[in-house]
DNA sequence: AGTTTGACCCGGACGC
DNA sequence: TGCGTCCGGGTCAAAC
């Protein structure tokens, strides 16, 4: 599933070889993909020129003609193709376009992910109730401390609260937790300053580092793009349940939070309560 | 009114 | 081979 720094290195390989082309003809072959109070309907985007591709937390924003805007969501298996001739679609290809210059392809298996058009960005995102962006520099220790006060919730759902920060999934909510030496059940009211300003440096420092990989990753793509975003990235504690602790070498816990696969070090992580 | 829980969107993987 | 069941993650509505 495409976290916050693949959804980063996806937007860049997108806006070098989008920007400034024009729509010239798309077709959305799975309608439920649209959410269904989108104020346009795909074709809206029809000799469009694409402006500009940004990101707010975990969605892409295709711009187009600075007015309108296409807003995707890639959940869990969303995936753009581009390719340099005009190629078959595949059973889970739900959206094709192509401009001068490329043929783009859309693949979802799952299906989960969702996709909007609006002339509205600023409405749009108000409606997700998303918190700040990991790099804003509005992101404090009070901010947090604002967030996090009242909650009974396990930190680790609070780190997954697109309402706090937006863009920290379930992989790198572990890894900010096993940098941060926080147990995932602690409960986020009872944190003090240090506490919270290690969350925020490890979230700056592990999601910035892993944009990073992305973009040295992105070099070795070839002209046929599968801008999957998919990248290595050295983790300690996603993935590594039963395993060795990297730090102490103690055994990998993994247990269930807030209905997550969780993975942490209960020598490493103290449990706050 | 703010917070938490659970349903939902699907098809792949797995077990029998 | 085929069927049934479980799993996964972000979002939002419902419940608290």
């Amino acid at each position: 599933m495409p976290e916050l720094p693949e959804v980063e290195t996806i937007r860049r390989v997108l806006r070098h070889n989008l920007i400034n082309e024009t729509i010239l003809d798309i077709q959305l072959s799975y309608q439920p993909l649209l959410e269904k109070d989108s104020p346009y309907p795909i074709d809206q985007l029809m000799n469009r020129r694409i402006t500009d591709v940004l990101r707010r937390g975990k969605y892409l924003v295709f711009e187009l003609d600075e007015t309108l805007y296409w807003i995707v969501h890639l959940r869990m298996e969303g995936k753009f193709h581009l390719y340099d001739d005009k190629t078959l679609p595949t059973k889970h290809t739900h959206l094709t376009f192509e401009t001068p210059h490329h043929y783009v392809h859309y693949l979802d298996t799952r299906k989960f992910s969702r996709m909007s058009v609006t002339n509205d960005l600023s409405r749009y995102f108000e409606r997700k109730h998303l918190g700040l962006e990991p790099f804003d520099d509005a992101l404090t220790v009070d901010y947090l401390k604002n967030k996090f006060k009242n909650r009974t919730m396990a930190l680790k759902g609070v780190l997954l609260d697109q309402s706090v920060i937006a863009g920290i999934g379930n992989i790198y909510a572990d890894e900010i937790l096993f940098l941060s030496k926080l147990h995932p059940e602690s409960n986020p009211s009872l944190l003090d300053d240090s506490d919270l300003e290690c969350i925020i440096e490890n979230t700056k420092s592990v999601l910035s580092k892993a944009i990073d990989e992305g973009g040295t990753t992105i070099r070795s793509y070839t002209s046929s793009l599968g801008v999957t975003g998919r990248f290595q990235v050295s983790l300690n504690a996603y993935g590594r349940g039963g395993e060795m602790c990297l730090v102490c070498g103690e055994t990998m816990q993994k247990i269930k939070v807030v209905q997550r696969g969780t993975v942490f070090c209960e020598k490493c992580q103290r449990l706050v309560r």
